[in-house]
DNA sequence: TTACAATAGTTTACATGTAAAATGATTGCT
DNA sequence: AGCAATCATTTTACATGTAAACTATTGTAA
């Protein structure tokens, strides 16, 4: 009999290797899953979750910031943000502003129309944040949040 | 000063609304950068995260295997896997056969040559293992395993 | 001041993930 | 036997993630 839930679900002949993989393909299947979840709730607002991520990330500042910085608080590659801005201005959710400083320099700003609709969605994605994991108890979500943030430690300090 | 290091990490200027959010949050941020670090390794081979999964999976089950129930041990929807089968023909890491009895089926079949590359790679990928979380201890690895499988079990089940 | 390096962003090319609809084959039912 | 439902897979359309190369602008140094 398989000795780990993970290996049940992917159906795995043979044992893990090792714990270090076994927990890695559980974070990276979690995620997934969650990921997906995540992307069905955003679908029926008309948003996929990086541009969800990004207006999310525009309210959060209060107010307009340069792309790449944006860029920089998504684990997101630079050339991906330009299109994502681009939809997102498309829906009038975002708008472009060239700095006049530096005029290299672009700066988003998010509408009154996208803060409407990230109101309207607070509530469905806290629960769907209940529904995923609020059975856990606060205990063990500190706890993993605590054992998630040492495993990115071994790249966010140097690297 | 911010309560985690999540929260410094994205330089979210609120602290979390919840632990349920904080805790997601977390899990989808480390397999990013995880899967993201993974992408390099397999890139210096020839193959993508996805294609690498396709052949460990093959490996793994030791015979053929319907290209669906492939698309079902990942957590991939259903019509991607075709393009990637047809990548990984076209390097001749697999071969399709169609199945004589049911002639919906095609079996996915690896080659030699994919059985190679695999062997080659298997000492590069555990070592990214041991570099990413190999600084957990085994507890802790057991912990977070845990964990993320009891974050699982509210889809899993049901749903 | 001119030459060169560094920055901010974009474009291009390709692999992936998702949904909806289509194809082809097989099964179940009347 | 005939035909609808089902199944395995593919096609199409679109958003994203990644790398490499390119543009525009700014900073720096000879």
């Amino acid at each position: 009999m398989p000795h780990s839930n993970l290996q049940q679900e992917i159906r795995k002949k043979q044992p893990f290797d090792s714990l270090e993989q076994e927990a890695i393909l559980n974070i990276l299947r979690t995620s997934d899953i969650f990921h997906n979840q995540f992307g069905r709730l955003f679908r029926e607002f008309g948003v996929t979750p990086s541009q969800y991520n990004v207006l999310r990330i525009l309210r959060g500042e209060g107010k307009p910031m340069p792309s790449l910085e944006i860029a920089d608080r998504m684990v997101q590659v630079v050339p991906a943000i330009t299109g994502l801005i681009d939809r997102l201005q498309a829906q009038d959710f975002v708008k472009r502003k060239r700095c006049t400083e530096d005029r290299r320099v672009v700066f988003i700003e998010i509408t009154a129309k996208a803060l409407a609709l990230l109101n309207q969605m607070d509530e469905p994605e806290l629960n769907l944040h209940q529904k995923l994991i609020g059975h856990l108890s606060a205990e063990e979500l500190s706890d993993l949040s605590r054992l998630l943030e040492k495993a990115r430690t071994s790249l966010t300090t140097d690297n």
